[in-house]
DNA sequence: CCACGGTGGTAGA
DNA sequence: TCTACCACCGTGG
């Protein structure tokens, strides 16, 4: 699922945010993935000065989302060992404008297979890069909260921090909303 | 094959 | 509203 099929030289920065230290991992073709911060922290080792440039727009693609606004500019992705199916998934959700949202089912729709909207589900938890990649912004039917690979306070966050308010919690998940 | 999800839609209480 | 149930489909075992 999120193994990689090949072992080609991956470098791990820690980017410090306003909400914690998350960890961009890199190949020398680009951005292969983004971790929530998990506590721990990770001494920073020497990268080519070209990773070193996409480790400084990452930091500012992660900034810019969590205030909640327009990144000026991504890092290029790499996806190693993704299917057809999950790159199409991801494209379609690069594809959602800021400040906005879709349903799993509108994503399968609009890939032309209707009926797949579980099968999206699970390639949006499948997503290596979330943030930069914003899967927050894909909500269950009936504007209900749905889930969340990074944890569901995570996606309250992100939305909130969009303006997004208008999504329904679900009772066991109430607890999780803040003002 | 089979089983499992970040679903969706319906039915009933 | 919330629960129960089922069809759906891509992935991985």
């Amino acid at each position: 699922m999120h193994q990689y099929t090949t072992n080609m030289p991956t470098w791990r920065v820690p980017i410090p945010t306003s909400k914690g230290e998350f960890i961009a991992t890199f190949s020398n073709e680009g951005l292969t993935s983004v971790s929530f911060p998990m506590g721990e922290e990770l001494s920073p080792t020497a990268v080519s000065p070209r990773i070193a440039a996409w480790a400084k727009l990452t930091k500012a693609a992660l900034d810019a989302i969590i205030a909640g606004k327009e990144p000026a500019q991504l890092p290029p992705f790499m996806f190693e060992g993704a299917t057809e199916f999950q790159k199409a998934v991801w494209a379609q959700l690069t594809a959602i404008p800021l400040g906005r949202t879709r349903s799993y089912g509108e994503i399968a729709e609009t890939l032309g297979k209707p009926g797949a909207a579980r099968a999206v589900g699970a390639a949006c938890g499948a997503n290596p890069i979330p943030v930069l990649i914003p899967c927050h912004r894909v909500l269950a039917s009936n504007r209900k909260l749905g889930g969340f690979s990074g944890g569901l306070d995570w996606k309250i966050d992100l939305l909130k921090a969009e303006g997004i308010r208008d999504f329904r919690s679900s009772a066991a998940s109430d607890m999780l909303a803040l003002a």
